[in-house]
DNA sequence: CTAAATCTCTTAGTGGCTAAGATATATATC
DNA sequence: GATATATATCTTAGCCACTAAGAGATTTAG
């Protein structure tokens, strides 16, 4: 094998392996709402305050992608849960300010534990010359898919004879 | 800072990076959904036919944690939408395989397109040596989270006291 | 041959989502 | 200062995907 097709093979195999795990992690994020007893895009938003701290309800809409309206309901849910106080900004009467409830919201915390445990243990095995390494791939990892949701939606507008071809890959068939 | 520091610091850095990364991975799926018209679940469903081939509507159910009637739906949409064709096992009648139909489903591929080309100008970046490092992570963390989705099943049965506590990490407060 | 198991589909009911607009507050213009 | 426009959140009506329960069809076990 040339030493290009080599790297071609490689690139596909990182590329599935990518899908794969995030589709994992997908699924482990809704075992853990499941398990909270609380609705995906509640446990999502959760996750939004955990990493940005007290945000408006405007902002969660933003970064979510849901409809203010949407937005509403989840903090009413998780408001009744005990897991965020609504907080208006005496500055400016209007904005709604979304802030987690640490004593509680602990107890969301924990059911990431066997998650953390996990990867932990992966990490591990790496020195650390190696984790920066790949510290520098998550970084340039999110803004590239950063940049292709803005390329996907710019795609809608540019006429199909003049997108860039797909190159299918051959499934695997299971008998 | 002492060495062990520094790597804790890495790690939270890590930690932090992916789960961003992985975030915007979902809200990129989310997108793809949205401008092909079908729900994410139609979408996840895709992807899983796409890595695997030719499955049954049980294990359709099984992967995506959907119950057997929902994917019926999911099943049914998909197939109006001329992207999947079912298929009757002739050995054991009461199965169901769902196989892709190529040419249609080559324009849900299309939409991927940003996404490739963003990860190859990531990739392009990095030697073959590299990117091996990177596979081995991927499929690593791949069987941790199914690991950790594993565990955290099983934390239910735990009582709360016998579980392993959780180091909860100080929010960076926006004023 | 019968009973239990397996696999998909059907049905009724639930709940989160969107779209549109209401309400309250803030800012700009005259 | 009064009026108009913009901004931020909430409310409502209607939709649609999901779950739970069970029916129908087929296979496997005893």
């Amino acid at each position: 094998m040339s030493r290009a097709k080599a790297r071609t093979a490689l690139l596909g195999e990182l590329e599935e392996a990518m899908r794969r795990s995030s589709a994992q992690g997908v699924l482990y994020g809704q075992a853990v709402a499941n398990v909270a007893g609380i609705a995906n895009s509640d446990l999502e938003c959760m996750d939004i305050l955990y990493l940005e701290g007290r945000v408006t309800a405007g902002r969660l809409a933003e970064v979510t992608g849901l409809t203010t309206g949407a937005i509403t309901g989840v903090v009413d849910r998780l408001e009744k849960a005990g897991l965020v106080r609504r907080e208006r900004d005496e500055a400016d009467r209007r904005k709604v300010y979304i802030a987690v409830v640490p004593e509680t919201a602990m107890k969301i915390g924990e059911l990431y534990v066997p998650m953390q445990q996990a990867m932990e243990k992966v990490w591990n095995a790496y020195s650390d010359e190696e984790l920066r390494l790949l510290l520098r791939f998550a970084n340039e990892g999110y803004k590239g898919v950063l940049a292709a949701t803005a390329a996907l939606k710019g795609l809608l507008d540019t006429p199909p004879e003049k997108r860039p071809a797909l190159k299918l890959k051959k499934h695997p068939r299971q008998t």
